[in-house]
DNA sequence: TAGTATAGCATTCAAATGTATGCTACATTC
DNA sequence: GAATGTAGCATACATTTGAATGCTATACTA
């Protein structure tokens, strides 16, 4: 097999590495061989060593699948976020451990196990762009700040709102006038997490899973 | 070693197998045991294999990190969007050479290199949920169907707007009152995409360059 | 108390996988 | 045209890593 152009191969290589890395599934050198075609390992191998050289990529010395993007946590930047079909009455790890499916997130500044995905139902943010049927991906935390949306439990129901803090007690404000903000005491609100991405699937693809 | 009590440890290996794969980072079974403090090699390898038979997980056959949740095959179907910056008055291929970033997606039912991203400027579309600021996903595609959100050409300019086509003309419509229907002819008008999903950040966490 | 299932350990084997050696061919440059 | 760098191939080797064999000990149950 003859060559080609000068770094057109390479960047292909790259290209490849880089997509499985953030699609979270780190290729072996082999993979990279069969998918660009090479009939030697070694070929592939030394495309990956220039990647290396160049600081485009990095290795583990003697890892399986240990190629990484340089300067990131190992392939940690997208996370897939379990979608909970229902939110749950009781503790939230336990409808995780029975995801819907997931959604590819960019989890830059989240730790992977901290996030998660609801559908929203009902029209009561409508006035923030969120609509019924939009997907929510949602950072757990058990506080938020003034403004925030957050997805709130108060008694078995949990809602997204708008959390503003009002003394000892709560408004969860939605965003359609249609809407009346609740007003609680603290102790009977629980903040699951904050929404820190809006999702609204257009045209059907479903979710992994 | 004793023994803990009935599945506790179980529930343990599988948390953390879990929490890696949903990093990106496939664990190998002796860093399993590891984690776990297991010291025999074995004993995490049983473990992973009774989570395989109670469904919890699924095993590649001989392969170095390959064991999956199920039902969800972490990145086979993710795929990385570029972000484009602006859209460009030329060759869409070339803007795409340069992104601002990738944006995770599903692509189930779109080729990897059919999509890209927009940032929406403008408001003119906030009637159909879609603000300013918002990304929007959108598969390339020459033509529409009646009732589309596309990204469309005319002239110089990029717009997102719902497609209605008029016979020889096509109307350009703003989903919002505000604003005026754009109607052109046909001719005058490129399809670049269909919008397939739309994305709102609400906490920076930038995103993957 | 015997029986069974689970938890764990030590070790070995085989497949997957990263790494290295040596070679040919094409393009560019001097 | 020789030198040099890049692209690619065939093959061998070493490490990692998944999988298997056999054993001991604890908890629960009939």
């Amino acid at each position: 097999m003859g060559r080609t152009p000068a770094g057109e191969t390479r960047e292909k290589v790259f290209a490849f590495v880089r997509d499985r890395l953030l699609a979270g599934q780190p290729p072996t050198v082999r993979e990279v061989q069969e998918a660009l075609g090479f009939r030697a390992v070694r070929t592939a191998q030394q495309h990956l060593e220039r990647l290396v050289e160049d600081g485009r990529l990095v290795a583990g010395r003697h890892r399986a699948r240990g190629y990484r993007l340089p300067g990131s946590i190992p392939g940690a930047r997208t996370v897939l976020a379990p979608l909970l079909g229902r939110v749950p009455a009781g503790a939230l790890d336990e409808a995780i451990e029975d995801p819907d499916g997931y959604l590819p997130v960019d989890a830059r500044g989240a730790a992977a196990g901290d996030l998660f995905a609801l559908r929203v139902r009902g029209e009561s943010m409508t006035g923030a762009g969120i609509l019924p049927g939009d997907l929510v991906i949602v950072r757990r935390q058990p506080t938020a700040a003034n403004g925030d949306v957050v997805v709130a439990r108060v008694g078995d129901e949990a809602t997204v709102k708008t959390f503003r803090p009002r003394g000892r007690r709560v408004e969860l404000r939605p965003e359609n006038p249609a809407f009346e903000p609740l007003v609680v005491d603290a102790g009977e609100v629980a903040i699951l997490g904050k929404v820190i991405e809006v999702r609204r699937i257009l045209e059907s693809r479903g979710v992994t899973g």
